[in-house]
RNA sequence: GUGGCCGUAGCUCAGCCCGGUUAGAGCGCCAGGUUGUGGCCCUGGAGGUCGGGGGUUCAAGUCCCCUCGGUCACCCCA
């Protein structure tokens, strides 16, 4: 017996119903997108390793979550682990018009222990907004997020907004921060002490109650931000006020990339009682293109996880999965050829419609009919045939509606029916 | 990468602690009851390498080890 193969750890299939509704929540972003001038980008899936390593040398996502190898020439190569890189990639390539909106939809792979909401092959949607310094900008893309949010149903996600400062700020907050946390080095958790080796910043993240009084003590970047950084961000929190979306401010919130700049923000699921609650999250990265070889370009955008978003919707009891539904399912009874003509013709003409293959009795199939969910039954006997007309049984009600049609007008018939 | 829990029919699970005839249930599926009428009901049927490998034993779904997978938490992040 031959091996049965199965998803890698971490991979997953989606199957009906469920593909339906995250096929259906991509086209929600898609509209929402389209409507405020984004274009839809589609790059590679793999890149070149040196395009992601830009997203920080430090940063856990590329030194041990990458799914990175060498290709048959030698290049080294990587699965992508988010898409902003590559996009940026892309408009240094191309160099479109700026301003350059953005959105995406697709699959991430990283290498890391699966758990709830976390998964080693994942879709993002996004959008990314190049060459725009202006802070309304950046309240844009937040406002193009919440809307979506509401779109689907959502009610308990929060916005969690803070600015780092330009790269000198930032440079000097994290100085001030790694003093600060040195100072504290004993009492620190094992693993903070490690991180705070590559990434002062990170150490704000922990969890660690060991570690809490450490970072509640700690520099507030706040105090750090350049004129133009502090002006930049009041601008953006004014915006967002205009717009009536509510915030939060959160002096620590540092986030995993290392290329943001300036405005970041996170969405944070309440709905969600698992670890793994953040629905998404973006910001600035204004160096990042010059980083990839072009142009000093500003730049902002946000990932959203699909599977997270899913899993707040479940929580929220909303965006459940489209019902599919048929408009007739075709029961024959006379051997097979008005199944395959009747089903053909009613697709031809439009309906949805469908079959039983194999035939059997009509009890079998009456009972495919009926878990079709078809609104009706279009049934064929011998005396169907025998006056040339169908039976048109509707499904939906006790079926004492039932009557027969003349075949030749069987679609105009189907059609007043489904009015 | 570290730790806890869990892998028995398509699905949800019982059986495992205290090894012992043909491994069970519900749901689903198929068929019949109703030879031209689905949903409800009744009856019957198909379907299982007990995740995989090794070990202990006269005997392993049950005990031990390894391994793979799932799940939850840490880490990190969407």
């Amino acid at each position: 017996m031959t091996k049965a193969f199965q998803t890698l750890k971490g991979m997953r299939d989606v199957l009906p119903p469920e593909s339906a509704r995250r096929r259906a929540l991509v086209d929600r972003f898609a509209s929402a997108g389209t409507l405020a001038g984004y274009g839809e980008v589609v790059v590679p899936l793999v890149e070149e390793l040196g395009v992601f390593e830009r997203v920080g040398e430090a940063t856990d996502v590329v030194t041990k979550e990458m799914y990175d190898f060498t290709d048959r020439d030698g290049t080294q190569i990587a699965l992508r682990p988010e898409v902003t890189a590559g996009v940026v990639r892309a408009f240094v390539q191309h160099r479109p018009l700026v301003p350059w909106k953005v959105w995406y939809s697709g699959t991430n792979f990283r290498h890391e222990r699966p758990q709830k909401g976390r998964y080693r092959m994942f879709d993002q949607v996004g959008v990314e907004v190049l060459g725009v310094d202006d802070p309304d900008v950046d309240a844009e893309v937040i406002a193009l997020a919440v809307a979506f949010f509401a779109e689907l149903g959502l009610r308990r996600v929060r916005l969690l907004i803070n600015s780092l400062g330009d790269h000198g700020d930032r440079e000097r907050y994290t100085e001030a921060v790694r003093a600060h946390l040195e100072a504290r080095r004993a009492e620190l958790s094992e693993a903070a002490r490690d991180t705070l080796g590559r990434n002062p910043l990170r150490v704000l993240d922990s969890k660690r109650a060991e570690d809490a009084e450490a970072v509640r003590t700690a520099p507030v970047v706040a105090d750090f931000l350049s004129d133009d950084a502090a002006g930049h961000y009041q601008r953006v929190l004014a915006g967002l006020d205009a717009l009536g979306i509510e915030y939060e401010e959160a002096p620590r919130l540092v986030r995993g990339l290392d290329y943001y700049r300036r405005t970041t923000f996170e969405f944070v699921a309440d709905a969600l009682d698992a670890a793994q609650n953040a629905v998404g999250g973006g910001g600035r990265y204004d160096g990042l293109a010059e980083d990839l070889g072009g142009p000093p370009t500003d730049g902002i955008g946000f990932a959203l996880g699909v599977d997270r978003l899913l899993l707040t919707c479940d929580a929220e009891g909303v965006f459940d999965a489209p019902q599919h539904t048929l408009d007739a399912f075709v029961v024959d009874l006379v051997g097979g050829d008005a199944a395959r003509d009747l089903t053909h013709l009613l697709r031809a003409n439009g309906f949805a419609a469908d079959r039983r293959f194999g035939g059997g009795s009509m009890k079998a199939q009456m009972k495919a009919a009926d878990r079709s969910a078809a609104r009706v039954a279009i049934i064929v006997g011998e005396d169907e045939v025998a006056a040339c007309e169908v039976t048109l049984r509707p499904l939906r009600d006790d079926g004492s509606s039932q009557r027969r049609v003349a075949r030749s007008a069987l679609v105009d018939e189907l059609r007043a029916f489904l009015q």
